[in-house]
DNA sequence: CGTGTAAGGAATTCTGACACG
DNA sequence: CGTGTAAGGAATTCTGACACG
């Protein structure tokens, strides 16, 4: 696992401009992610608030755009890992289980 | 030493508003503790941003206001442990030279 | 000294839409 | 499909000032 604890990276703080400003993406790509549910911002007071976490997703979709990939076949590898990862928690409880 | 390789910690990235709610201070307080020199947000185009470093020294700031400590006297303490921290620096310099 | 507030202006963000492809 | 742009409105932030104390 990467890193869980860290206390800042998870916290919905940045403006969408400065979110622009770190990732080199236009405000309109980054709400069309959104739109294809490839980020989650949460919202204050209606205006997007995005985590540092989702500053570095932003960059790897950014990077998959480049070489081509579809924001479509970017949600599908999402989804796909989310499975995966919930087999591995099953099988870790299983274990605990059964130790 | 506290967290010095935090990757976000530092990065001077949110706005007042949101440092406002984060904190429990008023925007007025908060630009008035920088015009006492207590802290140092960047801008953006006029508009500060501070990170998260910021944001827990303005949480220390307010625990001492609440204590009736003036804001001078924040401002007292705080180069005070600046020199102390530059004395250490020193003298782990020197005892690097000599061995 | 420390903080609230009203004032006017500038910069940000939001949404829905049209465009191109 | 993915992104740019102009449009109109709403929310944010900024500064300097007056107030109270």
């Amino acid at each position: 696992m990467a890193q869980k604890n860290d206390p800042y990276k998870f916290k919905k703080v940045i403006s969408i401009g400065i979110v622009s400003e770190l990732t080199g993406l236009s405000p309109r790509q980054i709400r069309y992610y959104e739109e294809r549910k490839l980020i989650f911002p949460e919202r204050s007071k209606g205006i997007r608030k995005y985590s540092f976490a989702d500053v570095e997703r932003l960059m790897e979709i950014a990077d998959k755009r480049e070489e081509g990939v579809t924001t479509r076949e970017i949600r599908n590898e999402m989804t796909k890992e989310v499975r995966e990862k919930m087999l591995k928690g099953q099988m870790n409880a299983h274990f605990h289980f059964r130790s």
